[in-house]
DNA sequence: CGTCGGTCGTAC
DNA sequence: GACGTACGACCGACGT
């Protein structure tokens, strides 16, 4: 049996208003409003992948007055105008439909309801399926054994017999029910005081309006309907009319016209970019046209002295290296590709197992032929995340020299608020080049190889692709990072920490495997012993770890006091805050905060770090990444150095084993309130400029201004208090907060603050102004001309705006504190060198630098942190280092 | 079996 | 609703 044609007759206009409803703000970043144009174009792909339709077609009403209008003056007359915001959207709506090769019609005089009826009777006659898309229930009444009603937002599919089920009627008694009930939105009356449950109760009884009229008498005892019905008469039958769905507009084009082509790829991707649809865009997306491209294998000498010798004489070019592992400081060199010309790249290929019948150049060739280029300072190189490059590189036996730029910190110091600066992006956002992806070459998953298994030829496309894009994406962003006025930002600070960074991750720091080794044990028996207390408090075995099932037991069967649930409102919230409180009424609580505790020490420290620890050096070599936070901070991960466990008792265990080598000290040197002395600087507050000229302890200060009291009844309470208070200014702590971690009532909190403003005057007019500034600007800015974006500050919306004007006031204050420290680094690293200090920088911690330093230079290293780092850049208010040293991190700290 | 959002906890 | 910036372990739902 064959199957019968399906086709797809799409009610345009029901998705216009429901896509610019559905997605309640998105815009160009020049304001053109493209929320319903994306809401319609996400329904209509979703609807053609999901069904893959052979035949169908959006209708659209047409601006101006239809036959229901003569029918009746007042159609629709309720009806507000389309909102401009939608009105200017259509014409992008109809361009998309276009590049999709999805017919469009539209005839004046009709609405697309009837157009869907006209060509739904016509596709039937012709043995056509037919799925009507939309959202509007008038549809019903065209529902037919071979025609159905499908609302892909709701996804819900209405055939004959789910009318006849959910409302006991045939489809086509549908037109009197709309006839009885009438539909404010189109100002259709009805019958006053009959809705569409009654109505569909007397359709289904009487089967319809006019074997109701005939039978009225049977309802009289129901007096106040009958006298409804029959005082409304004539309006019952005028929605009747109005309400009839058209199945005979004079229509021009043929079922057959409505026949799909394959989407006009190229012009749908123009069209999102425009509209700023990354993703999609990306989707649409051609490769790179290949026969633009020169890119060349290089594997003989001849060859390879020939690119020498060209790379000699460049100013600058761009080189990427393939690699056996993602962790730079276990991956060997496979491969090296450069760029110094647009669309042009040469690859060469060094370690990979399948030769092929090409030649590869040995190890100790290309060390004498390329180590002298790329160890010259004089010729500049480019990279996309060219740190991990120069980690590869120094593994093989080359000290790159010359970093120049990278496309990678480029794409960041643009737009730091973006998550990801892949080439992949770059070269799709710059291009509109969808490059070959590293899966594409190597596989994925389970089935993934190294890429010393790729075959030359392919390894040859992806890294000549990778070397020349980033040339390219190289001249576009240095244009950009120059009209955009972060050039001294790029120069002065983030390329000269690429080396920095990498040595440091070269480094790593030593870390005692015995030592974690014993603490897993410790924290396992505990844990184990825990285990059987809280299953024996709980009554039960349950998953201790899962938050959800915790909350079950905790407040469901033990049935303790609900606290508060969690913030997405999914469960019972089983946090530290709730435990603690529910602490003095049951056992339960206190095991679990123990084992939490240790649970969460033992899981991401103790045995994480043991894993991550180098076979190689014996070291843990973690990744310092530049381009990830939104204010300018440093993150650090596998593993993660800078959220190591200090505060508490058995956090402090874990510090304990990181170690020195041999012969060496550990020193920490941190700047103290780095950022309450860049607030004082940017708000130029007096209080707090002077507080920290006369080198007193600020939080006492602040005890002293805000409670108004003489110093010496400043006590070590009321201090505390103070700090959380200068703390929780810089993150715009509310009273709510600052009652809740004070345990003390709103309203005095609110006071603190208060007091607090009134004091420190200065600190109040620099949140007013940044907010203001942001208002105007769109963005913050550091001391050192770092940006944000923070478009969110004009929202409509309380709770962003609010979190944006608190990001607003943090972002410059955090950003400068980065900003300082990296100069820092960079100035320390130039020291330590000058004066030819063996002392290596390991770590930074946002206001801290670790140092590992040979006994013999400890107060020689002192002396000069502290002059470099308190001096590295002059301020309102100076700036103070403490220094700690020992022989593991704890101590040092 | 991988992905992803949610929750929780660690740091500055 | 209510404190900024990160990373990551674990759970559980969901898709393949």
């Amino acid at each position: 049996m064959e199957d019968s044609k399906k086709i797809f007759l799409i009610d345009g206009s029901a998705f216009l208003y429901r896509a610019f409803h559905a997605i309640r703000s998105l815009s160009t970043s020049k304001g053109h409003p493209t929320n319903a144009t994306f809401g319609f174009t996400r329904i209509l792909l979703k609807l053609l992948k999901d069904n893959s339709p052979e035949y169908a077609v959006v209708m659209f009403d047409v601006k101006g007055p239809t036959f229901r209008h003569k029918l009746y003056d007042q159609y629709k007359a309720n009806r507000p105008p389309m909102p401009e915001e939608l009105a200017v959207q259509i014409p992008d709506i109809k361009r998309v439909i276009e590049a999709l090769n999805i017919p469009i019609v539209e005839k004046l005089g009709f609405e697309a309801d009837d157009l869907v009826g006209t060509y739904s009777k016509l596709a039937q006659e012709k043995g056509f399926d037919v799925v009507m898309v939309t959202g509007d229930k008038d549809f019903i009444q065209l529902i037919t054994e071979k025609c159905t009603l499908w609302d892909p937002m709701k996804d819900t599919l209405s055939d004959m017999n789910k009318i006849k089920e959910d409302m006991g009627i045939n489809p086509v008694q549908f037109i009197d029910v709309l006839g009885l009930a009438g539909d404010t939105a189109d100002n259709i009356p009805g019958a006053k005081g009959v809705g569409p449950k009654t109505a569909i109760k007397l359709i289904a009884e009487f089967g319809s309006i006019k074997n109701l009229y005939e039978n009225l008498d049977g309802i009289k005892s129901r007096k106040k309907l009958y006298e409804n019905l029959l005082s409304g008469k004539d309006n019952v039958l005028l929605s009747q009319d109005l309400a009839t769905i058209d199945l005979l507009v004079p229509v021009k084009k043929h079922i057959q016209d409505f026949k799909l082509k394959p989407f006009d790829r190229k012009k749908a991707f123009e069209l999102f970019q425009e509209f700023e649809f990354k993703t999609l865009a990306a989707e649409f997306a051609q490769k790179a046209d290949k026969t633009e491209k020169i890119y060349k294998l290089i594997t003989t000498s001849k060859e390879l002295e020939k690119l020498a010798h060209v790379l000699e004489n460049k100013q600058i070019f761009a080189i990427d290296t393939e690699t056996t592992s993602k962790h730079p400081t276990k991956a060997d060199l496979v491969g090296i590709s450069f760029s110094f010309r647009e669309n042009q790249g040469f690859y060469i290929p060094i370690s990979h197992k399948d030769f092929e019948e090409y030649e590869q150049p040995s190890k100790e060739e290309i060390l004498r032929i390329f180590k002298p280029v790329l160890e010259n300072p004089d010729i500049k190189k480019v990279g996309q995340n060219i740190k991990y490059d120069y980690i590869v590189l120094s593994r093989f036996g080359i000290t790159m020299e010359g970093i120049a730029f990278d496309t990678m910190i480029a794409s960041y110091l643009l737009n730091p608020s973006v998550r990801g600066h892949s080439l992949d992006k770059i070269a799709m956002d710059l291009f509109g080049y969808k490059t070959i992806s590293y899966e594409e070459i190597t596989g994925k998953g389970k089935n993934q190889i190294n890429f010393q298994d790729v075959p030359i030829s392919q390894a040859k496309d992806y890294a000549c692709e990778d070397a020349d894009i980033t040339f390219m994406a190289y001249l576009e962003f240095k244009k950009q990072i120059k009209d955009k006025g972060f050039l001294n930002l790029m120069e002065t600070i983030e390329v000269p920490l690429i080396r920095i960074l990498a040595d440091m991750e070269i480094q790593g720091i030593k870390v005692d495997r015995d030592a974690l080794k014993k603490l897993s044990i410790t924290f396992d028996i505990e844990l184990k012993n825990l285990e059987k207390e809280i299953y024996l408090l709980a009554g039960e075995e349950f998953n201790i770890n899962s938050s959800q099932q915790l909350g079950v037991i905790l407040f469901e069967k033990l049935k303790l006091k609900t606290q508060k649930k969690t913030k997405k409102k999914t469960g019972y919230s089983t946090d530290v805050e709730v435990l603690t409180k529910l602490a003095p009424t049951h056992e339960l609580p206190e095991k679990l905060l123990r084992y939490r505790t240790l649970g969460k020490l033992k899981s991401t420290y103790v045995d994480s770090l043991q894993k991550l620890i180098n076979k190689e050096s014996g070291r843990i070599h973690t990744s310092f990444n530049q381009t990830i936070t939104v204010t300018g901070r440093l993150s650090s991960s596998k593993p993660n150095l800078q959220n190591i466990p200090i505060r508490k008792k058995e956090g402090k265990k874990i510090r304990e084993a990181f170690i020195p080598k041999d012969g060496h000290t550990l020193i920490s040197a941190d700047y103290s309130q780095i950022e309450l002395r860049i607030l004082a600087h940017c708000a130029e507050d007096k209080i707090l400029i002077e507080a920290f000229n006369n080198g007193e302890d600020i939080h006492t200060r602040t005890a002293l201004e805000i409670f108004q009291v003489l110093p010496q009844f400043v006590t070590e309470d009321l201090r505390s208090q103070a700090k959380t208070i200068n703390f929780g200014i810089v993150y715009g702590m509310s009273a709510f907060r600052l009652a809740n971690d004070l345990s003390i009532s709103r309203k005095m909190a609110q006071a603190y603050i208060d007091n607090y403003f009134k004091r420190y005057c200065g600190v109040k007019e620099f949140i007013d102004t940044t907010i203001e500034d942001t208002k105007k600007t769109g963005e913050v800015q550091t001391i050192f001309g770092r940006k944000r974006r923070l478009d969110d500050i004009n929202s409509s919306n309380a709770n962003i705006r609010n979190f944006a004007q608190r990001a607003a006031v943090n972002t410059p204050i955090q950003g400068s504190a980065a900003d300082l420290i990296k100069l820092a680094m960079i100035k320390m690293d130039a020291a330590l060198r000058k004066n030819s200090l063996a002392s290596k920088m390991l770590l930074s911690v946002h206001d801290e630098i670790i140092f590992e330093t040979p006994f013999e230079e400890k107060d020689q290293l002192i002396d000069l942190a502290k002059s470099v780092m308190e001096n590295v850049h002059p301020l309102k208010v100076p700036l103070e280092v403490n220094f700690g040293s020992g022989e593991n991190w704890a101590r040092a700290h």
